[in-house]
DNA sequence: GTATGTGAATCACTTCACAGCG
DNA sequence: CGCTGTGAAGTGATTCACATAC
């Protein structure tokens, strides 16, 4: 019914809104934040708009209704309780980046093959060998699994997740993971960009 | 000439290409490809045939000779070089992922506001603070800049890295960038992505 | 005059269908 | 026969154009 370039955009424009907010803004029209966020005003209304009307046609959107409208819709007003599987550099790096929590998003367990790892690591949080995360993520009942493991070990991991119960998983392994149509992944491949980004140099 | 999209599917066929390559696999079929990446068929073969021709009808493609002409084409048989602004986690997370120095990524120099930090941290490359962006990266020539800072300093240093003339950013800051139009970016905002996962999670 | 909301038109990408080849 | 290569058809998203509201 709505498309996921649709959610795409409305993650984004919500993610725009908390920063109008936190700075006073009152009230917002899809012109403006075309120019924050470089989508088209017309997709931006029509996102908006497909899940029923708001906005005003004298001053555009009212940024904490509008906020408040598209978490909702989005399911983003109850915060998530997400895990991390793989506690090398980047995965310790994202359990401390700030904007998760700020967004609602709590990191509950954390993962490694490595027990010296589990035993030593520092965190706000449990951490647990791999072959816990199946108990751990249905006793904790986990929403989100976040994958941060090298490529050879990351479908297995998937599978564990998802035997768990899990239903979404933020992949940044750089390897298509095979599961179930009812899991929802989004890949991360970082290495991938950086060679997009050599491409679009060389064909621009 | 070539959109977007087909050169995104075409890195990943690299990378694809790169893993069959070491594991001994001499040819490969588009429908093969289909089955590892999850891309169809056709639009693999699209998308390869939008170089030129490849390919025989009897086994499908010769492993080490489509890599290669990929590469040759998309710009990735020369290495890059590429430096990191912000060595807060993240960043230093990113300098340490072997991946990139795998498929021709090399660091040559990184930044970051805190003199403290340039001072102190390891790396295997030299480290500078903030003001002197422009002129290393001009002297150095490097071509591609990665964006680890907070949204606040995202511009600024967006902005003088493109002063020292490059024309290739990935950017992990939560912050469109207002650059000109030559300048290639790649926005990776994490946070929006496990936004993206809870709202198909509720709407899916 | 400056907004939003929305059908219509356009554009881009993907899938289909099949011809050609080893 | 399975595979590539490719025009044609189909699909989906974006842009256009404009009616409507304040």
């Amino acid at each position: 019914m709505i498309s996921p370039t649709s959610i795409n955009r409305l993650c984004r424009i919500c993610s725009t809104l908390e920063i109008l907010r936190s700075n006073g803004v009152k009230s917002v029209s899809s012109s403006e934040l075309e120019k924050i966020t470089g989508f088209s005003s017309n997709s931006i209304r029509k996102d908006i708009n497909s899940f029923g009307q708001t906005g005003s046609s004298k001053s555009g959107y009212v940024v904490e209704d509008l906020l408040f409208f598209l978490k909702s819709n989005l399911g983003l007003v109850e915060s998530k309780s997400v895990c991390i599987v793989g506690l090398g550099k980047l995965g310790m790096s994202l359990v401390k980046y700030p904007s998760f929590k700020e967004r609602g998003f709590e990191f509950v367990a954390g993962f490694d093959s490595s027990t010296n790892k589990v035993e030593t690591l520092e965190a706000d949080f449990a951490l647990y060998p791999f072959f816990e995360i199946e108990d751990v993520v249905r006793h904790k009942n986990i929403d989100i699994g976040i994958l941060t493991v090298p490529k050879e070990e990351a479908q297995i991991c998937a599978d564990r997740l998802v035997s768990g119960g899990i239903k979404a998983i933020l992949n940044f392994a750089p390897t298509k993971l095979k599961l179930p149509s009812d899991v929802v992944v989004r890949d991360l491949y970082v290495t991938d960009e950086l060679m997009f980004l050599s491409a679009m140099l060389k064909l621009k």
